[in-house]
DNA sequence: ACCTGAACACCGTTCAAGT
DNA sequence: ACCTGAACACCGTTCAAGT
């Protein structure tokens, strides 16, 4: 049977899981799926776009922030995080495939949105959308690339799980705090 | 006569500024310095270590952030955003050499003291502070992509420069605020 | 339409051998 | 000590040729 384009992405995925971003070549991906890898091109325009697909999904499974909005944008950073979380490297990926304008699923323009119903004036509301994915990703990119380092080298001791989970819920709580004080009151 | 590391570390920086991280790779850099490629490694261990220490130079020509802690740390973010747009790709570059734990330069760390002499609890000072920096990197990585991306591409008239400037001012007015908000009053 | 085989134009890194 | 020449083990992508 031919290939399909959602074999091609779930394979990709599988390897990304398995093995991280730095091992997920166009070759290897083809080993994969028993195929040589100029093979792939029949299903997928380039590395990049591949890439792109798959920070899209990542972002598709996040469950769009609801109303009201403080509790509403606390879950969805969590949900976030742990969306990305789920899948080895993919903060990393996600960040790239936005930065590169590949990225279908505009992470920021929900919570835009519901920033704006609840007050917030336009340019406000995306500004602060913005710096709370930025935050979110920033912060596990790194703690991605701890769990990377972790991995195969010493588990250094001093920053535990715990703490990081810790400065996430700090982080939030300090933006949601900015936020509130640029809402009409 | 010899090469020496100060030597390769301007010319990859040159590399950089005229060409892009996408070209800067140990062949060019030995093409640019007379030298094949294999020389290189008399004088950096490897490629890594080779961005980390363009990285930490970035970082050290930001002036430190002081007291008055808030437009300390106005001044701060600015700074480091004008440092990370003097050189082509380079919050891309601090990002990832952050991230692997290669950065000597802890650009958290003086502005974490400082929030620490102003009040603010240990560890909330030193979330508040990555919480920046996180947002100062992503959105100037967003900036200089979208840079990238109109260096040989249509110039998408949807965003000019003075809304990212406007919305980088509002980010980290937003964070300032929440800070504020965590301060004993 | 889908895939193979083979090539093209690259990578980072190592290392014997020369000076 | 520093560098060359050459290799090793890879990359992403293209494309004639087969089915």
């Amino acid at each position: 049977m031919a290939l399909t384009r959602q074999d091609v992405l779930a394979a990709a995925v599988a390897i990304l899981d398995e093995y991280g971003l730095a091992d997920l070549s166009m070759r290897r991906l083809g080993d994969a799926l028993g195929v040589r890898a100029g093979a792939l091109y029949h299903h997928v325009p380039n590395k990049q776009t591949l890439l792109a697909w798959i920070a899209d999904g990542v972002l598709a499974s996040v469950p769009r922030p609801a109303a009201p909005w403080r509790p509403g944008l606390a879950a969805w950073a969590a949900d976030l995080r742990a969306a990305l979380l789920a899948h080895r490297d993919s903060a990393e990926l996600v960040a790239s495939a936005r930065a590169m304008g590949l990225a279908e699923n505009d992470a920021a323009a929900d919570a835009a949105a519901l920033l704006g119903a609840a007050g917030l004036p336009a340019p406000d509301a995306a500004a602060a959308a913005s710096t709370l994915v930025h935050f979110v990703l920033g912060h596990v990119v790194q703690e991605q690339a701890r769990l990377e380092w972790e991995r195969f080298g010493k588990p250094d001791p001093d920053r535990a799980p715990t703490a990081t989970q810790a400065s996430f819920t700090l982080g939030v709580g300090l933006i949601l705090d900015g936020i509130a004080a640029h809402l009409p009151r």
